[in-house]
DNA sequence: GTTGTAAGTGTACGATGTAAGTGTGTCAAG
DNA sequence: CTTGACACACTTACATCGTACACTTACAAC
């Protein structure tokens, strides 16, 4: 037919016959999060995608495997835009920056937390930020099950939003080898979240070690934020900072 | 052509040509949400929806306006199966309680918590149950700019779950008089919110005048939350119950 | 009866994600 | 140079979705 007229739908405006830039991955990505930015995540569609990258849908899946790899990849490119977790010496004011910093990247892209709660996936961008979380908690002196508290209770405020994460089931084996393995992996991975683990699994009295109480995790966090107001009734709630 | 085959697909499988049971707007409501218990919320289609009644999918707009109220619908089924919010003299045990059995509700009705997070429409029966906690704080003689701290740090909790809400602006007009008339339609409707808004107008040095300050509320939740897993190490954090 | 209204049906349209098959451009091996 | 392979874009097609619109039917009021 005509000769690479299909080009025209390009974003640069250069005028004649510029070969086109390659589809790639990141370019896929990072046009996919302008335009849920600037029109919303429902305005991405593989169809509008395609043609925002001047490109059919189809040619799409050459670099994403479907749709929901896409969304995925997106909340990955998000938190990655976050600056490296904080390590300052004093655990709540490391936490703090750190979450405020995840924060204002999010307002940047007020889709991220919708989607990043609609679908559990916890990838490795999203882990190392957790593990980084659990290092300072750790470090600071927290017991392997007061870490993990710790972390139901800021839940995704690690990632800069507030909600219930882990509310699926953790899919726990149980099968000892199994999860030893597990262990092992993760240790690999993420060093903090495999030493508290392994903390947790060395000491009887944990709670770590039936796997999580989700209710009891509810009401621990409940009744930390019960206690919080009624000292900010009686106007001893002091903060950092 | 054929007599009224088409009630074959009904769900009571009594035999012979008994008339169908009516549709109505509860009926519907009811199917909807047995089938997000059963097989999830991306299982409810119209069409599905219009089969398990025994019913074309198109019948189904005579008693809800589209999909979206439709979702609205279900989850207002869902907030009103809550019992009714304690009235316990103690406030934190009020809370306690009221939150821990909205919870009891919504583990029957997992699909909720995202419904109600995707949009973020709050109805009358889930404004309810706001205007309920804002009572109980003001009784246990919070102020109103504290009661107002409080709803952010709890958040959807008081519904059960875990989740910021209020994320989108509050769409607060500027001109004096719409404000005075909303805060006056408000109080009629939820009269402890409306109180709380009284005060606070009429407290100079109130932060909740001029809206709120999503930031503002964010750290405050932060700190508020940073300072009990503090406590929580040292283990000088206990609860009441 | 007639007639008005409420409720269920049938068909159709546009949008979506994506499976499957068809070019086509680039590049290394012969 | 030719040739084959492979990566990548294009085209077509389909199932599923919400829902607009036009119709039929059932029944109550007159």
């Amino acid at each position: 037919m005509s000769p690479p007229d299909s080009t025209g739908a390009q974003e640069s405006g250069t005028p004649s016959s510029e070969q086109r830039v390659p589809l790639s991955r990141e370019r896929v990505l990072a046009t996919a999060v302008a335009i849920a930015d600037e029109h919303g995540i429902e305005a991405v569609s593989m169809r509008r995608l395609g043609h925002e990258l001047g490109v059919e849908a189809m040619s799409l899946y050459n670099h994403v495997a479907n749709k929901d790899a896409l969304l995925t990849g997106m909340v990955d490119v998000v938190v990655e835009e976050m600056p490296p977790p904080s390590e300052d010496p004093d655990w709540r004011v490391a936490l703090r920056t750190t979450m405020l910093e995840a924060r204002a990247v999010l307002m940047r892209h007020q889709w991220a937390p919708r989607v990043i709660g609609e679908r559990s996936e916890l990838t490795h961008p999203i882990m190392l930020r957790f593990d980084a979380a659990v290092g300072t908690l750790l470090r600071a002196g927290f017991t392997a099950d007061q870490t993990h508290h710790a972390l139901h209770v800021l839940g995704s405020r690690i990632l800069g939003f507030t909600q219930e994460l882990f509310n699926d089931s953790d899919a726990m084996s149980d099968d000892p080898d199994v999860v030893a393995l597990m262990i092992k992996e993760m240790s690999a991975a993420y060093p903090s979240i495999g030493a508290m683990i392994h903390a947790a699994q060395h000491d009887g009295t944990s709670v770590l070690g039936d796997g999580c109480d989700d209710q009891y995790e509810f009401e621990l966090a409940l009744d930390l934020i019960l206690n919080g107001l009624e000292r900010l009734r009686r106007g001893e709630l002091h903060v950092p900072h």
